[in-house]
DNA sequence: CAGTTTATTATGTGCAGACATAATATGATT
DNA sequence: AATCATATTATGTCTGCACATAATAAACTG
């Protein structure tokens, strides 16, 4: 057999799996037997066997050696959508408008949720995205001016809040969590659907080490689907 | 500067990056240069930025070298979750139950989207999952016993048809879309809630080839959260 | 000056060999 | 038999080097 590349070797070994010639639970060869087999160096083996672990397809581990996962489709990446380049990238114009944006002190189960002191000032900003002019998303941001120093001058009707944030704020991680609400009276009203709708959410906290930058809450309007492949 | 693992390489321009050393958009210096600082292989500095690219938060390109992505939180991992284990950990009794089992011939939406010829004959299987006693999640699935075989064989009151589908029947990949929807009847029947209950969806179509072995629709109970880290 | 060819450069991938480390198996000791 | 120390093994990581490749810059050409 001649030279494999290590995405040779993957697809070798995703083959092998479908057809079942490695089952599930099956331990395969060795590094070594593979980069014998397949006649190249064992780091080529490691790469590709390594990289198919991440993706959850093999399980590995030292001595054992390595297996057929048992459930081949435990990862999923999904990206982010980045609102604007998304409606974009349907061909649709995007727009958003600053339906209100004030200065408050933070509600105490917002304090909590945040990692906060008690009655710390926040910035409340409540935006609709728009693509092609209609209500594509409902946008409620949380930010941290401690975290966020310079947020108060930033000219946020013109630059979106997570535009200003990404470029002038630095982030440690961050928390997403995704579920389903029905639509309560401000996203109604700014996605022009009934209260009680059904819309898909996604909540995301940010973080700077220890302390909170932004939280926000994007209400998608009816239809929407975050799609990925395995 | 001592010997630095690949790790410690990572976890250093990370902290490059959050602390603006290196800004969004700047080019970072060569693995030729970063090799030198930090006295290792180039090859260590490599595996560090290519996992970090592969998180978005680095942007690679040949002979351009490497930059701060623009908008670092691009890409999230998450877990498929798996119904028994999910409610198993955390701590609560996994009990299922096959509410309805026939076999019909294939909708027409469904046989274009499930790229079937007409009137295709599918299993059709109703379950209901339970978290200690209480309706966890309703799950609408169809299998096509031409890439299933022996389906029609199989006991799916004892084992759930995920884990026998996963045990028999080999894969290639996997379509997945997150969506919320109202509930239907059949939903609000099985979860215990109101027609039109904001439910968050996961819709599965699982593929061997060119031919769709299953597609499942799972429906989760108010309150579901799917949650990732970055 | 526009368009094409050629060189340069940073990343992408590969090799052979080495040592590290975690998990397991084996053997020794009580 | 149960416990502990020791050897074995497969993966994990690193090095130093080489060549491949894509993207860009420079040189050339009409």
């Amino acid at each position: 057999m001649s030279r494999a590349s290590y995405q040779d070797i993957q697809a070798e070994v995703r083959r092998r799996i479908q057809t079942r010639v490695w089952k599930p639970g099956d331990t395969i060869p060795t590094e070594v037997d593979l980069a014998k087999e397949f006649n190249c160096a064992r780091a080529t083996i490691n790469r590709a066997l390594r990289e198919l672990a991440e993706t959850g397809l093999l399980e590995r581990r030292r001595k054992s050696g390595t297996r057929v996962s048992l459930n081949p489709m435990r990862k999923a990446t999904l990206d982010i959508p980045i609102t604007r380049l998304e409606i974009e990238g349907r061909g649709q114009t995007y727009r958003h408008k600053l339906l209100e944006s004030q200065q408050v002190s933070a509600p105490d189960a917002l304090s909590a949720e945040m990692n906060l002191g008690r009655s710390q000032m926040l910035v409340h900003l409540k935006t609709l995205h728009m693509a092609d002019g209609r209500p594509f998303m409902y946008e409620d941001r949380w930010i941290n001016p401690k975290a966020a120093r310079g947020i108060l001058r930033a000219k946020l009707a013109e630059v979106s809040a997570n535009e200003w944030l990404v470029q002038n704020v630095p982030i440690s991680h961050g928390d997403i969590a995704f579920q389903a609400l029905g639509a309560d009276t401000d996203q109604a009203a700014a996605l022009g659907v009934t209260v009680g709708t059904a819309l898909f959410i996604i909540d995301r906290l940010t973080w700077m080490g220890t302390q909170t930058v932004t939280k926000v809450r994007l209400a998608y309007g009816p239809g929407y689907r975050m799609v990925t492949q395995i």
